[in-house]
DNA sequence: TAGTGGTCTAGACCACAAA
DNA sequence: TTGTGGTCTAGACCACTAA
């Protein structure tokens, strides 16, 4: 049996707990709506503490694949919400997942004075030094969106030495600097498009855009990138989950 | 001071621990980088047991107040992430808080059988019975968004008797089914308004419209509400959170 | 080395749901 | 009445950070 804990290992006990749950979920050995086993249950069979085995169910709940109530016990949720929405993903997964070959053309690179409205948007004073990044994003070769990407330079100078048609902007950032973008806020709208975005999306000038606005912030909740994102209304669409 | 745990109370300990923290750090009493007393000073200042100082401050992590790092303490996140965002809201609420006076017209309301497209994305069958509300929302007078709502009627028989111009669906479906709307999931568009939806919403033909298609779940996971909004892209912005 | 958060245990009392 | 999950305690050992 996989199906015990693994005392040597140095992957927490509530976290293999855990893991061996949601698999059973994944898999359908327990079906929605059905109870899971008891935390009495789940103590002798794994002989682990409550609290341990606590801890495992509340993640479980976190993530919205069981739910509790009190005095009836532990329940598989229906499977209402997939896994990863909601996550930071990069274009370039992003597109994978959707069955797209994701391309990148890189349009311009270089630093500048954050102008008034975007080091209010990011928080900081219009002296601070800004990289721009502007790529086309490309689908199946096809133009999918046009990104402007606006990095504080102080948290990762020389950044611009890379090459961003090859490489993921997220993991030079982390790489390289150590900075993680663990959080990120962003406005969506729908515009229309400019002459020029237009012609470099190989749109029609006031076609539909879905416009995203998006600030990203490190582990300590320090802004370090905003983000425009101008989409192809007729190609892209954006999940979202919602949540209480 | 009203700074300690009441006892007498039937709020849990830990959640009134929370409800300190959180309020000095918003009031600023703890500012954005700075250390959260420790686990030890708490325990002492408030007198109750490191497990429920624990699950205190993991309340505060999960919201991205804080966050702790091993071995050097409990910090203050900069104030990145606005509270409310991602979750659940009525569009009256949402109004209200962008400033506008919202207003409701029912344009249409009635029974259907699913037909496939939407039976496929609640997960039933297409003899299932659905409840159809169309509304045309305003902000200020002045259109904002239409709204076509479907309804399991098998959760809800005899939804459609009460007044929808007048009160909110999802308080409704509360009160009077008991069933709590609390995990959504949607896509959203930017398309091109078609000729009717630009007449009701007053707006020209082509302009862009931020489409959203939201399906709704119970607590148990069970889909409820499939929704449609069609919102004037002139007018409408839609704010989400991104983690990890 | 001292202090911090991360994990784990054993045991207790409670409110709630179902039979 | 019995069993469930919700809360709380006291204590232990560990890995990591910083001085």
């Amino acid at each position: 049996m996989f199906d015990a804990i693994n005392r040597q290992s140095k992957v927490p006990y509530y976290h293999q707990l855990y893991g061996i749950l949601r698999d059973k979920i994944i898999s359908g050995a327990y079906l929605p709506g059905q109870a899971l086993p008891t935390e009495q249950k789940l103590i002798e069979a794994y002989e682990i503490s409550r609290t341990t085995v606590r801890h495992a169910l509340e993640q479980l709940v976190n993530e919205g694949l069981v739910y509790r109530q009190s005095g009836r016990g532990t329940f598989v949720a229906h499977p209402a919400v997939e896994q990863g929405i909601g996550k930071i993903t990069s274009f370039t997964e992003d597109m994978r997942q959707r069955g797209f070959v994701p391309g990148t053309e890189v349009l311009n690179a270089g630093l500048m004075q954050a102008p008034a409205d975007i080091g209010e948007k990011l928080g900081v004073g219009p002296d601070e030094e800004l990289a721009l990044i502007m790529r086309l994003r490309l689908a199946d070769g096809e133009p999918m969106s046009v990104e402007e990407s606006h990095l504080r330079h102080g948290f990762c100078p020389g950044v611009l030495v890379h090459d961003y048609a090859r490489h993921s902007l997220t993991r030079i950032l982390e790489r390289e600097y150590g900075i993680a973008l663990v959080r990120a806020k962003q406005v969506i709208r729908a515009i229309p498009a400019s002459n020029s975005l237009a012609r470099r999306l190989n749109i029609r000038e006031g076609d539909p855009l879905l416009f995203i606005e998006r600030v990203s912030y490190a582990h300590s909740g320090e802004p370090i990138e905003y983000l425009r994102i101008y989409h192809r209304g007729d190609r892209y669409s954006f999940l979202t989950e919602l949540g209480r």
